[in-house]
DNA sequence: CAAGGTTCGTGTACTTAATACACAAAGTTA
DNA sequence: TAACTTTGTGTATTAAGTACACGAACCTTG
């Protein structure tokens, strides 16, 4: 095996998102220590996907490497949301232990940069069941205690997320290849925590030209069976309307 | 005078806009080099406003700095548009000249956060004078020689511009205190390169409650005299639109 | 195999915003 | 006072946003 030099002031933490077609989630990450002699539980919280970047690697390929090793996908939607560079990120009392115990030697002036990643719930499920690494509800987060400055970084995250949504077709990356437009909707309501009505939902989507239907059908479910769609980037990108309206 | 120490391997470079009632423009700072023997200039092109931040500072804060020293102003709008660690980034044979003579002993894996700045032309133009810095139409920066993957940032930063004044009030940022709604258009038209119909244009500033006329006129113009008018930044956020729409 | 349960898929009327387009009014200068 | 320049305004048409209800298709249960 490799070993790659650290940078040791500079890290990558990766927020990562998935949608189980009722809410959205994000992975997060176990952190415990324990007392090395009497086996006490000292920090017991979660934290980001994240670690230092190495020397001989750039931004975009740490937060990669990073989210490989954690659930065994390439090529997951990843995009910058922020760098962060506070003086005080590892401030709390748990942060302080954890930085003695395991991040010995490190420099604690780091500066981190934030990488959105949203990912197909149905492509990672099994690979995640043997790590240490598991889905919570967004809506979750708020009463959970996260490692260092990580859960202002999730909510940058999220506020990033909602705000591209908005504007670029960057939702699909959390539906499988194929779906239903009732899970479509649902998702973004997920994602803007808003409700919308169901025809005229419709009727926007029908003026998305890049949300194909298919030939295919729901099997086996207890209703009338929905229709699936598709969603092409290549028509996406031909049919992008270059609508200009600063009104806000 | 305090000396700080300084975080070898990160730093910050501004991409600075201003607006000069007809164009775009970018704030330069001329790079030179001459051997210390012959006088021969070794390197004679342009860099963006940037430095390594200290070891007792922020992002933020490096950034503000390094355009307090440019500009003489407090209070600039400025907003990151993105991380860049590439290992590239100096690759071309004057940057690396540039390396050996000026920036000995730094690291050369360094990673830069761009920031998006934008100014008031008014306020700014006097103080300028006596450095080696000065404003570029943005359509001349293709032609230009930019030292580092500084031509790559900038393009990057006016990207992020251009998306974002379709969807938040910045552009106002570039402009006096108060404006008339020709300027306000002319602005527009040069952040986004298009055209508008001037009653159309008009007739969507008149949506835009936070647009508000004052009492003024302009004085000592060959032509009609066109009225002022003024942001507010209080009535945006009151008066915002929550509206959803995710059609792209 | 009929009835009940559940989600799917659709249309119309109304309001609001986007677009295309031309000319008189107010000030200065010669 | 005539010429010049930029300001400021209205209407008709098309496109998009919003509010709202019910029969059709499939499965399950009795």
């Amino acid at each position: 095996m490799i070993s790659h030099k650290i940078v040791p002031n500079i890290s990558v933490d990766c927020v990562v998102f998935g949608f189980d077609f009722e809410k959205l989630n994000v992975l997060l990450v176990e952190r415990e220590l324990k007392d090395e002699k009497n086996g006490e539980i000292l920090i017991s919280d979660h934290t980001l996907a994240g670690y230092h970047i190495f020397e001989d690697e750039d931004l975009d390929s740490a937060a990669s490497r990073i989210l490989k090793g954690l659930t065994g996908l390439d090529n997951i939607f990843l995009e910058q949301f922020g760098a962060y560079g506070q003086l005080d990120r590892v401030s709390a009392p748990r942060d302080k232990l954890w930085f003695e115990h395991i991040n010995k030697g490190f420099a604690d002036r780091i500066i981190t940069v934030g990488y959105l990643a949203l990912i197909d719930n149905t492509k990672v499920t099994l690979r995640l069941k043997d790590r240490n690494v598991s889905w919570f509800p967004v809506s979750m987060v708020s009463e959970m205690e996260l490692a260092f400055d990580h859960k202002f970084l999730f909510y940058e995250a999220l506020q990033a997320l909602q705000r591209k949504v908005k504007v670029e077709p960057i939702a699909f990356e959390l539906l499988p290849d194929y779906f239903t437009l009732s899970q479509l909707q649902k998702l973004y309501e997920a994602l803007l925590g808003t409700s919308f009505d169901k025809r005229n939902f419709r009727k926007k989507v029908a003026q998305m030209h890049y949300v194909i239907p298919l030939k295919k059908k729901q099997q086996g479910v207890a209703h009338k069976p929905a229709q699936y769609y598709l969603f092409s980037r290549e028509v996406y990108e031909k049919t992008r309307k270059g609508r200009i309206s600063f009104i806000i």
